[in-house]
DNA sequence: CATGAATGAGTTTTCATTCAT
DNA sequence: CATGAATGAAAACTCATTCAT
């Protein structure tokens, strides 16, 4: 239980750092700190060790995003309860975050499929606000499909730069994400008065901790 | 000079797929049509095979985005054109741009430090406009920085969805993203009103052609 | 223990029949009786194999030649006693002393430094005893250096044709060159009458048992 | 005419230093100054070039010793010239010799049992002088066939040390051989007094000029 | 004569994985 | 649980050689 997320965490951190493909089994037990063959008793196969990870980490995306998601039934503070989760979450968990995002094409098809399932359940929380406050009139934009995407991409970019000992806390630049989501769907910010949307993100196992890495690229 | 492209765009169309340590030489090869130790008639090593499309590429953003900022001293005039010159250049060419910024890593650290610095480079224009916009007083944001990172990101991510084919044409899509771009800086969109800020955007010789490729994650 | 003995075996085997860089690490896995692959887990490269054998040829060389000089302080009992050892070592472990001889060409710059080192260790030991005879007045010759170095290369030669099973016993060859070596410095052999001078030579681990070669060239 | 010794002289310079097997036919191109391509005019094959080489030398050193041995009806006369001839023509064409004697193993079975042919006739040259000086009893050896072997063996590694301009010159080191060998057969050397048995060695077209190298090992 | 381009077979080394201990 | 030893397959890269120009 200790030691499988230090696999993880070994894995994720030089995953993120240089690819799955170009990290062997034998510098994640150097990593870990165990026998590379050991690993074998924590997962199947190098392919699985990512899995796991990548399962861990999108379903924890997808239970905050449609926790996020139930705190109201306004469009607008479901948006912004979803991008804090969102941008929270990535800044919170970059790594793995970076991980279940990048590696998705080192996956064999049986488990791509299975992975890129979870991933559009994810991306759908979004769709569907999005086209809900659309149809109420609450949001407004030239492209539905593109607003969305941009929204995503942009949380996500959080984790190329966000550090917890930055020039930003993390409630700053969630605040900061919400209010340019609200600029892109023309949404109305003062909805958000006084409304608690943000939720304390969670620190997957496979998270690396005390790990002030730099990534480039 | 035939047979070079040919070489680099089947570099970059398999790197793009399956990255760079994922993809073996031979495959190289074989997707290039020729032996794999011709090959090294090209690039004296995979890695140099890297570096050419990523310098290409790179010197080519930097030069499609100064001449875009020459078009006007008005920064939201500036803006429009290099948002849409970023988003042209990654639409036209998503393989080599995906490329180019994801495969970073891959890169040794000498040639890790010279591509960066064109990456810098390449950014420090948008850094630019965006100041400038502030300090004039036609943009407005709660922190420069972050708008511009999500920005960038933001068009970056167009290479993983727009196709040629597709519901919208590249155009649109410009207008749209230059429009997200003066929402999210608070940027006065009618002082673009007849404004043809747009130009036609380079193909490099490494992008692939004809190849409607899907590629995920 | 046993399995690193069999993998230098077989590198000497080959090393001394072929040369070092035409000796493939396959074909030193079949002649050793494993796989290629494994060879990395008792050398960490082909030349470190070559260097393990090269280090504990000329250690032992080093090491018997010394006690060779310790068992009289009379130069030309030292000489009778060094000759011998060389003769006794190079004709035991024929093949070994070749490869460490020949190959010296094959090292990289460091560990070329480092077996030369022992090399030059080792030839001084001949010098000193040369140069001691010739200034207490038991040897004379028109040239010191000229002399050790004919001396050497003599013995050495004895790899090229000895056999254990051949015409003449090994004690028989020894005393042979202990007296043409007498004759070079025109020693008085009478000097060793009753002196046990030889010693029985080592064989080391990586020379190559019960097999009866020619090597030619 | 020219260019082949070029060729032939990169050859032995490379294949002295490094040996046959790890010297690259694009190295040799380079030291030649031509084209890697351009060799295949000069010779048919690699192996081929080293051949040409070999087969010069040797044919030169069994002309020379042939010729020595016909100044004279005297064994110890014979003896002294055909020392003087080996250590004369080693030390004249140091790398030739030395490739002609190392990379004989590096041949293919035909062109080794030729080449080999040759140098056992060769070789004979010195077995039928120390055979019919002890024949008529001008030698004197405990074992005939040793002598020669030692005789040889130190000829040879002349090229080891030998620099023309080194501290002796070549007329002494030859003298000073044949000192040697005459000691080791017992011939009586006062029989050489007066007697011009030297003749200035060849310079073979393969022998690079200019070249000062240490070759170690 | 000379060469740049090309290649199939080869090189050394690393890989993920298995298994007896 | 843990590991050192082992391995077949594959990695990147080099080789000697050929040939059209």
């Amino acid at each position: 239980m200790v030691n499988i997320s230090k696999v993880q965490q070994a894995a994720v951190l030089l995953f993120a750092r240089q690819g799955f493909a170009a990290t062997g089994i034998r510098e994640l037990g150097g990593a870990a700190g165990i026998n590379s063959a050991t690993i074998y008793h924590y997962a199947g196969s190098k392919e699985e060790l990512l899995v796991q990870v990548m399962r861990s980490c999108l379903d924890e995306m997808i239970t905050s995003g449609a926790a996020a998601m139930r705190i109201s039934a306004e469009p607008t503070i479901q948006l912004a309860a979803l991008v804090s989760s969102h941008v929270g979450f990535t800044a919170t968990n970059p790594l793995t975050a970076r991980v279940a995002e990048y590696e998705m094409r080192a996956l064999s098809p049986d488990n791509r499929t299975a992975m890129q399932k979870l991933r559009d359940d994810y991306e759908s929380l979004f769709a569907q606000v999005v086209e809900r406050g659309i149809r109420v009139g609450d949001f407004s934009t030239d492209d539905a499909t593109m607003a969305r995407l941009a929204l995503m991409e942009m949380g996500t970019g959080v984790a190329h730069w966000y550090r917890p000992d930055g020039r930003l806390t993390l409630i700053e630049v969630q605040h900061n994400f919400v209010a340019m989501a609200c600029k892109i769907l023309s949404a109305n910010q003062t909805m958000l008065d006084g409304i608690d949307y943000i939720r304390p993100p969670v620190v997957v196992a496979s998270e690396p901790t005390g790990t002030s890495v730099t990534i480039s690229g």
